[in-house]
DNA sequence: TTCCTGTAAATTGTCGGACAATTGGACGTA
DNA sequence: TACGTCCAATTGTCCGACAATTTACAGGAA
């Protein structure tokens, strides 16, 4: 909290606004992996120009949650094993980093902690309410958890490496939502993450570390694990646990 | 390399040459941090229209090449020591790691090596023989300092990774090149990559990650000591602090 | 049938002009 | 100096148009 005088909102720029759009509607699975993203469809359906549909998904390619094959249009990123891979060891090396950075500083306020404990609850209880083979739930489930770590790396005051991490739990939902949805043998977060909050408390910043790092692991693990169990071989883009052809 | 039949050269859209144009001119510094990047202006000089040069601009901000303020225009991105510190202490995660990557698998072949062989022995020429007040031989120092650092990554064979390590590789050449340029107390680097190099070949993975996690370090302190002690007026925070390692 | 080829439809890439929205600065007044 | 107004410049967004390219399909040849 800043003790300057109140920012008022700003209306963003329309383009900024159809991103988001596009995003959220990624996020909750109603526009899946693979999905095309026709311009004129967009533009018409959003009551906006074709320019800044065009815009907006030139952004969100930029944050590889859609790809552009030119002269041939946009779609919403496809997954595969080997990209699931390149995440999650991604986060593996920064976002236990973040955390260092963090506690060297001892940065975690007794808010902070509040608002990480709260958050662990939060998702315990939709884990524990929540049927995972519904969109709308797991939805839930997955922004509670990405909050978490939103809020855990964000004491880094690393804005370069935020911009980093953001982008890659953005496309952690799309593996998520997509992969898990389809075989409920989804391993609750609540207890690592409770873990970690205990880490965190602990002061120790190389233990805190190491929990970190483990508990990313073992989930980018398992994800890879299952993406590739469900892969057929030979075919590497996988779309919501279906195969497709190439 | 695949065995299909050979790939013609496809032309790029325009936009992307666009961006590729502009990203030029600052790379060789014919664009300074904070030159305006006038929508109209440049349409008219390159010969392109406003939209052409909207979508690359937004492509190049993405990149953080270049920052965008609403309603008030582009600009090349400003320095300050804090994206200094920002952008070396993610090199100094990410670029020992792709090493590692690339070791555990003994990714480097014969001809590898020959190339990073040749480009330590050319950056050496051109230090030796430039004069890093000169901006057309400090880009071309640059230059071979970056592809080794590329070639060097990109046996990680991790996309995602690689693309990370592109754009911090982008905006380290605007530092130092805008940075040493006013001040040539400029420290070698041909004696450090050869030192990267051998290291390499002894085949340690730890060994090597260790040195090349030195040299970065040790380079963005460097810089940002330097950065700090010349704080030019118009730069914000001048926070103190060393780049730290892993 | 299967393979090839050429044509047409659909979609994106790029252009130019137009107007609204916003900003920054010049100007005038107190 | 301080304050409020007006104006010019620039970006944000829209529209319509056409070129370039890909894809689908129909039709012909082996």
């Amino acid at each position: 909290m800043r003790s300057r005088a109140e920012q008022f909102v700003r209306p963003p720029t329309l383009t900024a606004t159809v991103a988001e759009h596009i995003k959220e509607a990624i996020f909750r699975g109603s526009l899946p992996p693979g999905a095309p993203l026709h311009e004129v469809d967009l533009s018409k359906s959003l009551g906006v120009s074709r320019g800044t549909v065009r815009e907006a998904l030139r952004h969100l390619q930029d944050e590889t949650l859609v790809e552009i094959h030119p002269h041939q249009g946009a779609s919403v990123t496809r997954l595969s094993p080997r990209k699931a891979r390149e995440i999650y060891t991604l986060r593996a090396q920064l976002e236990p980093y973040a955390v260092r950075l963090a506690m060297g500083r001892s940065a975690y306020t007794r808010g902070d902690l509040d608002e990480l404990d709260a958050l662990v609850r939060r998702l315990g209880e939709l884990e524990r309410s929540g049927d995972p083979e519904h969109r709308s739930d797991l939805f839930e489930i997955i922004t509670a958890d990405m909050e978490f770590h939103r809020v855990m790396c964000g004491r880094s005051e690393h804005e370069m490496l935020m911009g980093m991490l953001r982008s890659l739990q953005s496309q952690t939902r799309i593996f998520i939502l997509n992969t898990i949805l389809y075989h409920s043998d989804l391993e609750l977060d609540e207890p690592t993450h409770r873990a970690i909050l205990t880490a965190i408390q602990s002061g120790d910043p190389e233990h805190a570390e190491a929990v970190v790092r483990k508990h990313i692991v073992d989930a980018g693990t398992s994800l890879v694990t299952h993406m590739e169990a469900h892969a057929v071989a030979g075919r590497e883009e996988v779309v919501g646990g279906r195969v497709q052809g190439g």
